[in-house]
DNA sequence: CAAATCTGGAACATCAGTGTTCCATTGAGA
DNA sequence: TCTCAATGGAACACTGATGTTCCAGATTTG
């Protein structure tokens, strides 16, 4: 057989074409869910073929994506370092990761089903780390009291997704879209009561 | 032939098969846009071939779905009177009207080529009444004249799509969550230096 | 160089969705 | 009751996506 090996390196040619048809499966997919895999191997500048033996069947490579876009996630969420701070300035942080993410916080947005999270009875939202830090702003003053949580998260989200998509389909640069949004973001869920 | 008759009644079973594939259709595809044919008129008690009558080809059916939804919106805008009173209530007024569309509000969220508006190189944004009502605030002082309004008009949207999937996922009640979308609008459009 | 590995194209069977035709049944109105 | 529009099921051809196999060329490694 002409399989790539199975070993999970990281680095060599094997896991370099992996990462082109990981890449161009997010970027294709982001913007349509139903691409055919023909399309997907096109922009990876790969055979379908070979997209084949890394990924037998379509649901392997959504799998994948899933895996990998959850560990982007969760790098964002680590380099947010959510527990510093004032919990208003560590939403801040938490927004500009994520917006980073681009085109797999699209892919993730518009198809919640993909994210992993922790399975049990979680539908579609409730992420236990972003609950925490709503509640330590709620402790700590530098967040609306008077929102629910998981409204919040839903609003969080949103706006996030907001963003990136006005960044992609207006002239704005990122950053300054970017801008915007970390306004509107302490605007929306920060404490009026106290200082931001 | 047994076509239903060309004629546009209001009222009689081939209105009634109409609206009810049209709705099915809204139904369906809100939850995914490449739902098939058969899906849709199973979910309408409709034969699918019943369905090819009204719909010859599914891009038929994409128009007349498109036709209808944008009848919704434009009822819609038209009930919430933007001209009237001062801009953050119209703003309220509108948003309350747009959540009743619902299941119609998530599928042009999800599809934002399906609206047509004025097919003008607008490929996604600026509504002209949205960005006059936005003017407005601006100038009677009760919405933030920070806000830009382009990027205003993606987070409005986004708010109400959040509030619309906020009410699917979560048991709270519908008027509950329109009540927690309306506080958090305006808190977010309104404007800081002056009431509300 | 020689062997092993990786690649991509071609050909193929399969399958689901689509669009069409035909026909038997239903139901409302003349 | 008779008629005719409307319906829905069955059967069919067609298409595009999918998954598989085979092979020849390219690249890497010994």
């Amino acid at each position: 057989m002409s399989q790539p090996s199975s070993a999970p390196a990281t680095s060599g040619p094997r896991a370099r074409t992996r990462r082109a048809i990981l890449d161009a499966a997010v970027s294709t997919l982001s913007k349509d869910v139903s691409a055919s895999l023909g399309e997907i191997a096109k922009v990876a500048g790969v055979g379908r073929t070979t997209m084949h033996r890394y990924f037998p069947e379509r649901s392997d490579l959504l799998i994948a994506l899933t895996a990998d876009a959850d560990e982007h996630v969760n790098a964002a969420y680590e380099r947010a370092r959510l527990a510093d701070g004032p919990a208003s300035a560590a939403l801040s942080r938490l927004c500009q990761e994520l917006f980073e993410l681009g085109e797999t916080l699209q892919l993730l947005f518009n198809n919640p089903q993909l994210l992993t999270g922790t399975p049990w009875e979680n539908d579609s939202e409730s992420d236990p780390e972003l609950v925490q830090l709503f509640e330590r702003g709620r402790a700590d003053g530098t967040l609306d009291p008077e929102l629910d949580v998981d409204w919040a998260q839903q609003v969080f989200w949103a706006l996030l997704y907001a963003a990136w998509m006005h960044a992609l389909d207006s002239c704005v640069p990122k950053h300054t879209v970017l801008n915007q949004c970390l306004r509107t973001l302490t605007k929306t869920f920060g404490n009026a009561d106290q200082g931001s």
